[in-house]
DNA sequence: ATGAAAGCGCTAACAT
DNA sequence: ATGTTAGCGCTTTCAT
């Protein structure tokens, strides 16, 4: 099992082929500059050398790694896996890899995940969190970076791709008002990034828009930091036990609205008929579930899409727009028909 | 928005704090050989200029990058992230980053990215891919590889983590006919990966042991590289409407089963009353869908720590066993009540 | 058309 | 305790 000699470097396929390593790196790179036949013996010794350019060192000489860090609350989360998913593929069509970490909504950990890129030298950061603690400016140094769908409250000149959320939080809860709703429930995390905060500010301003009060009884917090099923499912369990009339959900994600959903047939509680509910993110599980969930449609891969382009962007040195805002719109399904 | 001025280097951290780089490199290694004040004038030097180690340099002096490379078919199936998910902690926890490629099942794709890996010198590489079309043994050089879930059928000596996936589809099959099921149909891929070949022999085999036989018309096959969910749900719904008979499904994972259970509903076929349903891998899907799935569990955290000590072991160039195998477990729910 | 040599930022002998 | 130096594998002037 054990393995050890190492791959062949430029430097012996330039003995091999009896030629110079700058010709090598000419002949790879196809700069010009040399002959027809060296570049066939060059050729021919890496191929049957199997021979595979390092790009750690390549990277330092041109000062740059063509690796992208990414950094996501939660892969298991099919939000952010679909924008995973499709921010890797834009970079690899642009010949990056991505280095993916999971900081599951973890100050610490996303501030060491963020060392640890910098330390690699990536060409920049796509990330995804709005819980940066430290100072960025210092330990950013000069890394381009663009936030996804969350970013931090101090970040200053930095640029983001986020999606209209307080336009989604008000379309869910008008549409609930519209359904006949006036107990509408608001289920969301204990301290919310930026982003889900202002779903809620949208849930607010719909109730006021139709002189609906904010009860404070109907805000249902999950302490959790990251978002799962059972433990919506458990905590809106406690609330119907607690007797808190409700005839309306919205949920800051499809997560929480599938628990949420599970939780009012463990209780008996028809959806629609008894209690309407409205997810965010529009992800498969808003497809899967039983009612079918309506829920705020995003677009995870043009998200991803527009974030790449402006790192890219970015990392060319080229002026970017500091706020790029994806729209959203309502998948009306069973839940509140 | 333009960013220029480069990190500080370790040269420049010398010339600040007048001493050599070699003493800073001490200091920062701890590696002793240096007195108490000239440590304090260095650290002070980086805390203040914010100086962090360029890894890509240190790698390519000790020839080792600290990063694994990691192939996954679908990061979007939630199987797959909960594995990424794990295998990512597992290798931070050591002190590795992990870049992670999707290969959607496309070999081309996948061989590309192997190249890309070991361009970028990775320490090692956790592959989740049955579909390596090209010599390995050429391609792959030296780099440590330990293959997860799946592997491809000319892989030597290749360690590899894999579940029971013979004994999950005999698990599945047999209960479904203890349930009194005779007509069992067996959802899979067109060209699927060992692995989930062995699911459709514990299938047969399960069939076989009980005097059974396996229908060729009740094999239905999938033909996209991804599985998705609608997918499976249209195919089924031609299934259903061709007219074949059947009283039980057993498909080769959740995502394909819930598609099934969606094309039943369709239908106005009842679930478990006249067709029962088995997934697998015990994936949230499983949980979530109506009625709730039974399904093989398969453990990927278990799976993906094995797989990432196995990795270590071997990149350390320990010996370590060629095949590890994880039991499956059967997760009884309403689908097969 | 080709080669020699400097240097990217670091570590690790080998000095002193 | 600290400095000097030779690379790691590459790109890139600058010569020839």
């Amino acid at each position: 099992m054990a393995q050890s000699n190492k791959p062949i470097s430029m430097r012996e396929v330039a003995e091999l082929a009896g030629v110079s390593i700058a010709t090598v790196s000419r002949v790879i790179n196809g700069l010009g500059g040399f002959s027809e036949e060296t570049r066939k013996r060059v050729e021919k010794v890496i191929e049957e050398n199997g021979y595979i350019a390092n790009q750690a060192a390549k990277g330092l000489r041109e000062a740059r790694t063509r690796t992208i860090g990414m950094i996501v609350p939660d892969i298991t989360n099919d939000f952010f896996s679909t924008l995973a998913l499709q921010a890797e593929r834009a970079f690899a069509d642009e010949g990056y890899s991505v280095l993916i970490c999971n900081d599951a909504n973890d100050a610490e950990r996303g501030e060491h995940y963020l060392r640890t890129l910098i330390s690699k030298r990536v060409d920049g950061i796509i990330c995804i969190s709005g819980r940066t603690t430290f100072d960025e400016d210092e330990v950013l140094g000069n890394v381009p970076i663009v936030y996804v769908d969350r970013f931090p409250e101090r970040s200053h000149d930095i640029p983001r791709v986020i999606s209209d959320d307080l336009r989604g939080g008000r379309l869910a809860t008008e549409h609930l008002i519209e359904r006949g709703c006036t107990r509408i429930a608001f289920m969301t995390g204990t301290h919310s990034a930026l982003s889900v905060q202002n779903r809620g500010i949208g849930y607010e301003e719909a109730l006021a828009g139709h002189g609906l009060a904010a009860d404070p009884a109907l805000r249902i917090e999950l302490k959790g930091r990251v978002r799962r099923f059972q433990e919506a499912r458990e905590t809106l369990a406690a609330v119907i036990a607690s007797g808190v009339d409700f005839d309306g959900i919205f949920a800051m994600n499809d997560v929480i609205a599938v628990g949420a959903l599970l939780a009012l047939r463990d209780a008996g509680i028809r959806v629609p008929e008894d209690v309407r509910v409205v997810g965010f993110d529009d992800s498969i599980y808003a497809s899967i579930a039983t009612p079918a969930l309506t829920s705020v449609r995003r677009f995870p891969e043009e998200m991803a899409k527009r974030g790449c382009e402006t790192l890219l962007s970015l990392i060319e040195g080229n002026d970017v727009e500091l706020e790029d805002v994806i729209p959203v719109e309502l998948a009306v399904r069973e839940s509140t028909a």
